[in-house]
RNA sequence: GGUUCCGUAGCUCAGUUGGAUAGAGCAACAGCCUUCUAAGCUGUGGGUCGUGCGUUCGAACCGCACCGGAAUCACCA
């Protein structure tokens, strides 16, 4: 049992012999004790005064009376102007450290039952993938592990946006200035290659605006299903997803189903049908179909244009409500830009007009944009910070940096390779989750990403340090094991503590939908890991059982690091 | 203009069901490797938590007003 909650039992318990008040322990607050204080929790004694009839001072002092004498886990308390430090008792500590020994924290939560989709990444097949949507990614995965981790079943899922207008554009350029080029024949991956037919059209469009009535055409054609249109535009996302899968292969992203815009963007026109008939749409004399959202603060909300094709929230209104039945979903992630947080809104309140009781399952995270120091990215001004440019940027400094230690001559160069991209990607992945997703970020590509301090090379090199020592005791024939007897440092308590914390961490996290907050833990575990190592030599120690139980708060340490970074996406190395 | 979000150290960020003297990293400066990996550890300096008022035993956190910034409000996606 955590702590915190063995506490607030016991104190409740206190409470009621006291009092004789009933209190559910789970309103009981009882914090961490802060550093400059002695003891272990705290509990807060100010929201009971009510019930104890009595003074600060004098409620703390009954209280910690009769759990010290009553709790033999409850070693000693002090009172500190209304609060009451707890300390626990080192058998108490032991205990916990053995139960954590022996613990798989790779295992997911018990299951919570539910099923959960998360769809993120849905790029467009116009342009190669940059920062934004790096964040997109690493994001979207990270969320889906967490949940998965929380004992939940999750579905990872993304819409690619591969028809419309954008598209036409490049086929168009491609068409008109490119001589038939491919990536093999230009030695382009492929989405860059389609990217730059993009840019040039939009110099052509300055040059000539009246070239967006041809890409209109080739739009009319494209629906109609001309088949040389087809034939152009399968060509031209074939390119693109050969390079888009090389770069979802080198940040680890997958998916469990992927959708693509040309076979939903009709979906949904049924529901305005049923809409209609419900009477909470209404068709405007030009055909068009609104839907009224005034009552609830915002505008009319175009469904169907007058000429009755669909809109963009057509085709969402009938993906979620095909994924909803198909699945059989208990609720649904969009792990989308705060830019779209108008549509998510709208979307949700339509769906909730439509009569659909999973609308309130529908979650949309949000995250912030990813700026530069003069704002935001902007690919006509060739800000955009590419993915495949950051990604190889981040291997090379990873590799310069182990170079520069030497600690690595006797790897084979493949091992080598694996260990600079896990650190690269290490860096980079951290870098962008232990930020809030709520927050818009700031990159600054002058200055390279950190691999010291709060980063995620820190962690990695924690984990390489444990192994090593790990690896030395075994050498010895030491193994890790708890033993009974041994007596805590006060820093192996704060140690075990983090310990102990961790899956309630997690939960925590999945609830909140942020991998920063697993990202967070794993620095607190790392640094006071950190300081530990510094002042306590382990292999040094002369008593077996001791040393033996100190390998076993390591070894779980480790694991818990290894636990916590996977839901990240990042992997620890066992040396670097 | 309406709606929503944001404002914490020079910079990047932690800090929530309101709790004790607001924390890290980077940058600067000063130390620590014949001792388990120095991608580490220790120390110094650095703050009107945007501003003001309010709520209460207690506010970075809750409320109101204001200042500053961002996003969005398409027969685009």
């Amino acid at each position: 049992m955590y702590a915190e909650e063995f506490i607030a039992l016991k104190a409740s318990e206190a409470l009621k012999a006291l009092y004789g008040a009933e209190i559910d322990p789970s309103t009981l607050q009882v914090p961490a004790t802060r550093k400059e204080f002695e003891g272990d929790y705290t509990l807060l004694v100010f929201p009971l005064l009510k019930l104890t009839r009595k003074g600060p001072e004098q409620s703390c002092e009954q209280i910690g009376s009769y759990l010290v004498s009553n709790c033999p886990e409850i070693s000693s308390f002090n009172t500190v102007k209304g609060f009451l430090n707890l300390s626990l008792s080192n058998t108490f500590w032991v205990e916990n450290l053995q139960e954590a020994s022996t613990k798989d924290f790779s295992a997911p939560l018990s299951s919570t039952g539910r099923r959960i989709m998360v769809e993120f990444s849905s790029p467009n097949t116009n342009k190669p993938l940059h920062l934004g949507h790096v964040r997109n990614n690493l994001l979207g995965a990270s969320v889906s592990n967490l949940l998965k981790a929380a004992g939940n079943e999750v579905i990872k899922t993304t819409l690619v946006n591969d028809r419309g207008v954008h598209i036409c554009k490049s086929m168009y350029a491609w068409q008109q200035r490119f001589n038939g080029a491919t990536p093999e024949s230009s030695g382009k991956k492929g989405d860059h290659l389609v990217g730059d037919c993009y840019v040039e059209f939009a110099k052509m469009e300055k040059e000539d605006p009246s070239v967006m009535e041809k890409v209109h055409e080739m739009l009319v054609k494209w629906e109609e299903g001309d088949p040389e249109v087809r034939k152009l535009w399968e060509m031209m996302n074939s390119w693109v997803f050969e390079g888009f899968e090389q770069t979802y292969k080198a940040l680890g992203i997958t998916f469990d189903k992927t959708y693509y815009e040309h076979d939903t963007y009709l979906l949904g026109k049924e529901l305005v049908q049923r809409g209609l008939d419900m009477g909470v749409f209404v068709k405007d004399p030009d055909g068009s179909v609104w839907c009224d959202l005034t009552a609830d603060g915002l505008d009319r909300k175009l469904l169907l244009r007058s000429d009755g094709t669909s809109v963009y929230i057509t085709q969402d209104l009938g993906t979620a409500e095909r994924r909803f039945s198909e699945y059989k979903l208990d609720s649904h992630i969009y792990v989308v830009g705060d830019e779209q947080n108008y549509h998510f809104q709208v979307l949700k309140l339509i769906l909730k007009k439509l009569g659909f009781d999973w609308a309130d399952q529908i979650y949309h995270l949000s995250y912030g944009m990813v700026e530069l120091p003069e704002g935001k990215m902007k690919s006509r001004e060739g800000t955009v910070v590419d993915a495949d440019d950051l990604i190889e940027k981040m291997y090379q400094e990873a590799r310069e940096s182990s170079e520069e230690s030497g600690k690595l001559e006797d790897m084979s160069p493949e091992e080598k390779d694996r260990l600079y991209s896990m650190i690269g990607l290490g860096a980079l992945k951290y870098f962008i989750l232990k930020v809030d997703p709520k927050k818009k970020m700031l990159f600054n590509p002058k200055e390279s990403i950190d691999f010291n301090g709060n980063t995620g090379p820190f962690i990695q090199y924690t984990h390489a340090r444990i192994c090593s020592i790990l690896r030395k005791a075994a050498e010895k024939g030491l193994k890790p094991e708890v033993s009974a007897e041994v007596s805590l440092s006060p820093k192996e308590i704060r140690l075990v503590k983090l310990l102990q914390s961790y899956p309630r961490k997690v939960k925590e996290a999945a609830d909140a939908l942020s991998p920063a907050l697993v990202a967070n833990y794993c620095y607190e575990l790392s640094k006071e890991f950190n300081q530990y190592y510094h002042d306590t030599p382990i292999l040094k120690e002369s008593s077996a059982p001791l040393l033996c139980s100190r390998l076993a708060l390591i070894s779980a340490i480790a694991a818990v690091l290894r636990g916590a970074m996977n839901i990240l996406g990042i992997e620890l190395p066992d040396r670097m």
